[in-house]
DNA sequence: CTTGCCCCTCACGTCAACGTCAGGTTCTAG
DNA sequence: CTAGAACCTGACGTTGACGTGAGGGGCAAG
């Protein structure tokens, strides 16, 4: 399929793709026009390198595991990178699951009616809030 | 305390505590001269600005979560506010768990010697990988 | 041949969270 | 008073993953 049929199907931009091609993650081949041609197995590496750009790896991180998901490249480093990999996306779930139960916590204080003011007529201005240091 | 002192406690750089106070997050006091002073607060405020930081939270957002959390701001909207970042953050963490997840998947096909080549001795080149679709 | 859609390659623009350098000021120790 | 560390305000630089034209080419239909 051409660029824009991919694109469409994997729901990134025509621009993402050439970017990819550019950082080495997806290189299709070439009609003698020179435009681009991708075979199906594309839309999974599109989704596969979407997850991993999701999961906050950069294009230069991704290209070094790509043949280590694929291709099944197999030594003492890539196993390393791997696991170090995985060791960071471990770290950002505990950060971001210290967060979302931070927020849990503000978000039980403004639920509970403990709080003060869960209240719906608020036609009061506000309550002359003066202690603020 | 100074901005100096505030950023080695906090292990924040100078800059970033100066531009807090550009986005409004963290607005010290002035002494005369126009030095910035901060109150011991402030080393708390700051790990809680890291810790949104770290969740992926823009500037902005963290501006607009902020009241809610120290000063218990509590409208339907800051509420509203609260539970959308808190979606936000569980997608992430789902997204996430799930690159983790594909990533232990390959690490376990590379430690398990079924996998073809967890050997050392890789003199060999390559053992003519063909089978790709 | 022409229309028209999709494609191509530059190449500059963007946005966020700072880094960094320049040139000048404040504060503290002696 | 002097030295010097720490501070100040601009203001431009950086990085990553693209967005956004500009100007031109491939290709199937009529």
């Amino acid at each position: 399929m051409r660029i824009g049929e991919l694109a469409t199907r994997t729901g990134v931009s025509v621009r993402a793709l050439r970017y990819y091609e550019e950082q080495a993650l997806l290189i299709p081949a070439r009609s003698s026009g020179g435009q681009r041609h991708y075979d199906e197995g594309a839309v999974e590496r599109v989704h596969l390198i979407q997850m991993l750009y999701a999961a906050g790896l950069s294009s230069r991180t991704i290209l070094d595991l790509l043949p280590c998901v694929d291709a099944k490249v197999n030594t003492p480093e890539s196993r390393a990178m791997l696991t170090a990999e995985r060791a960071r996306i471990e770290r950002q779930i505990t950060q971001l699951t210290q967060a979302r139960d931070r927020l849990d916590a503000v978000i039980a204080l403004s639920e509970s009616p403990a709080s003060g003011c869960t209240r719906s007529d608020t036609t009061a201005p506000v309550p002359t809030v003066s202690a603020r240091g």
